[in-house]
DNA sequence: AAATTATAAAATGTCGACATTTAGTAATTA
DNA sequence: TAATTACTAAATGTCGACATTTTATAATTT
């Protein structure tokens, strides 16, 4: 993934990403430039360039002369980027619909397949079963066939794994995740093979809000 | 506009990306370091950090050793670019019709009036009509009320203004655009007031996608 | 002459240093 | 004691220098 023939701005943009992603660096945490350079070894300017780019994915902000800092999280924000994922994920889903072909078809089924699989395990994996799930969602809209629009897809995911995150470190367990939508990832399926455009738009809108009243209830006793 | 409390990064950052989009640079063309340090009266760092976030918006790309670019175009991601916005474009105006309060109305209605009176005048300034014409789509989506769908909106017309850019280059007269659809911003409106979804959805998709046969024919024989 | 190699020039990306601004602490005053 | 001011320390943002890589040019070989 990170090839060596990267520069350094764009190896350590990855790894800052991930970390602010994943949590690790809280919304609204300073980020000290020095504690910076000294953690991920580098040197002054690829970290800001990274920084940089972070600043137009809006996971950081800046002001002048008072350094960088994890952008800031709230309610209304966590609603507004599901909203817009279920939205976008809706349109993505119609257009493969529209486009999508008996390949597109056999990969969704096989997705569904092995998501289906991995749910009835004993002791499945979280790591592995977000895997699958990824895996079956990105099937679903794999049709749509268009490049700026799965653009904007995966910067909302990135943006809503943030809150997923979050929530997550608050929660231990995460059976939750596993559990709440086993049959409804079936019934997507079967509609999208129907063609059923109307049907599979409210349910994948529904599908994707589902976790905010849990993360939004977690987040709200902080 | 350009604080003077911003950071040279960010003043710079206007500038280049309002060079790009109005075409001053070429798709594809290389982005000289020095030139640019020379061209704009900074230092290495302020400029490579303004190109990073250039990056992450898609209007220039970096090879490692080998410099920045601007990022190339081409017919399929014309026709994605003005598809997508279509798109997105008709789900803040169907937003906008399910929140929309008697204030969105009758600021349509105003915004209407001024493009409507500007468009029957005689010799009508290019940039006033842009600006009016600009006004009224905004007035049209602002009920939507979803920041993050607004961004993904404003970045989609940002990408689209590179081509329309380049297009005006080759066609010094515009009056195609002016006249193409006034009375389409008529029934537009009408249509908002009506708040009947399913037929503003169609017409504003359309209404997106004329330019595109005609960019489409002037960027073919480069 | 065409292709390969060697050489020179130019450009990139990274670093550390420095001036300037901000934040934190102590001293002063009311 | 609380609030203001003065001072010190820390942090930021910018610059120019330098090593490394790439590109362009000339020389060599087959």
């Amino acid at each position: 993934m990170t090839d060596s023939r990267d520069n350094t701005a764009s190896k350590i943009l990855n790894s800052l990403k991930n970390d602010i992603i994943s949590g690790e660096y809280l919304p609204k945490q300073k980020l000290h430039i020095k504690t910076l350079k000294e953690k991920y070894n580098v040197g002054t300017s690829p970290l800001r360039e990274a920084l940089s780019q972070l600043m137009a994915n809006d996971l950081v902000v800046s002001k002048n002369q008072r350094g960088f800092y994890v952008s800031d999280i709230s309610l209304e924000d966590l609603t507004d980027i599901y909203q817009t994922r279920a939205k976008i994920e809706s349109l993505c889903i119609e257009m493969s619909i529209d486009k999508g072909d008996d390949y597109w078809e056999a990969n969704l089924i096989a997705a569904s397949h092995r998501l289906n699989k991995y749910s009835k395990k004993d002791k499945p994996d979280t790591n592995e079963w977000q895997s699958r799930h990824g895996d079956f969602h990105e099937a679903l809209v794999s049709g749509c066939n268009s490049p700026r629009l799965f653009q904007i897809r995966s910067s909302l995911i990135e943006k809503s794994k943030r809150y997923r995150s979050l929530w997550l470190k608050e929660n231990v367990s995460n059976a939750t995740t596993l559990k709440i939508n086993q049959n409804e990832h079936a019934a997507l399926m079967i509609l999208a093979l129907e063609r059923d455009k109307k049907a599979i738009s409210k349910l994948i809108e529904e599908h994707i809000m589902t976790p905010v009243g849990i993360i939004k209830k977690s987040l709200s006793q902080l």
